[in-house]
DNA sequence: GTCTATACCGAGATAGAC
DNA sequence: GTCTATCTCGGTATAGAC
């Protein structure tokens, strides 16, 4: 079963496991080699298909990314289940989100490790990833880390050292765990990394 | 005036000015790059060399970038100063030194940009980053907070903590900066970033 | 739809004139 | 020492057989 892709001239974009797979390979070779240096050779063979499939179905290796990193943003949306009681109980609907973002992050390095790869370079990539899926997932917390402080809970912090502190010790240390466990000699840990923001941020 | 480099094959390194024109333009590559997507010969376009020179210097790609991390490190070194007085005045002088490592990573962000690109892969460039530069620094900043604890300052955090926060907050928003400004609107500021870290770390 | 073959480009490294 | 020219390799993308 295959679907049109609005504006990608015309490319057919595969559904269900296997192209799951394809996208699975893609955010692997992103993620470790950056999207210039990750080659859609490199992909298609992780995933069992032959390069010129990437072309026909998703365009270019540029649409493969997007694709991917939509697949990728989803998977964390998903993860995060729904804001809706966040009025009611601020302080236990953002530790539980805090919780699942972390465990998401462990599991899934490959987000933040494409987004510090794009992050250091302005240009189309970072503001596409930007617009889409960082600001609205920055405001997302900010807002929620408002109703926690106006709840009387939580540190004196801004939203924005907020998101700072989750994205620095809840993401960057499983992006980078090869470095940390070269570093420290062990790996970061799930319940070690939302310990010490339960700790900083006061929750 | 030139010299040689030991295990390098004979190759000859040139000193001066014009080769840290040439370390410079090759730690923007390969700090916006990534090691693999850099290329030589933008390298020397930047740098107003010409693209087998650099094989003639340095012998290869690899001994380049070693030589350029060197270079950013020594850099990184000699700001932040002697530690001299440490045991007399342990929060006087840990404050200073992270005053200068904030400072030093927002004029310098290639450093922990070059950093976050190499610790998502495990392979001899890491391994070789880590050995040489990354853990004898990780390793002086836990055995500074160490004294600061011993003598009654500071929060309740364990030197890897300290890393942790000293990375992801005094290092990765600048390193970040493209993004952050996207996200929020703002660049990050030396005075604020360093600010959070003290009172994060209850100096 | 999926393959092979290939066009076209840019990479790192090297040879050789000067 | 520094240049031009070039070798070899691997990248994306496309053409065309089946």
């Amino acid at each position: 079963m295959t679907q049109t892709v609005a504006g990608n001239k015309g490319t057919r974009r595969p559904s269900g496991a296997v192209a799951t797979e394809l996208l699975d390979a893609a955010l692997v070779e992103f993620s470790t080699h950056g999207f210039e240096a990750a080659s859609t050779r490199s992909i298609a063979q992780r995933a069992g298909w032959h390069q010129p499939q990437i072309n026909y179905h998703f365009g270019s290796k540029q649409e493969l990314w997007q694709v991917a990193v939509d697949h990728l943003f989803a998977e964390l949306t998903g993860q995060l289940g729904d804001l809706s009681g966040i009025d009611d109980a601020p302080v236990e609907v953002f530790r539980r989100s805090l919780g699942h973002f972390v465990a998401f992050s462990a599991r899934r390095p490959e987000l933040h490790r494409i987004m510090s790869i794009e992050a250091t370079v302005d240009g189309p990539r970072l503001g596409w990833i930007v617009d889409r899926h960082a600001r609205p997932l920055a405001e997302q917390v900010g807002r929620a880390w408002t109703l926690v402080r106006a709840a009387g809970a939580g540190a004196q912090l801004s939203p924005t050292e907020v998101w700072q502190l989750v994205i620095g010790l809840g993401a960057r240390p499983f992006a980078s765990s090869p470095e940390v466990v070269r570093v420290t000699g062990t790996a970061p840990e799930v319940a070690a990394q939302l310990d010490l923001l339960h700790r900083l941020l006061g929750l």
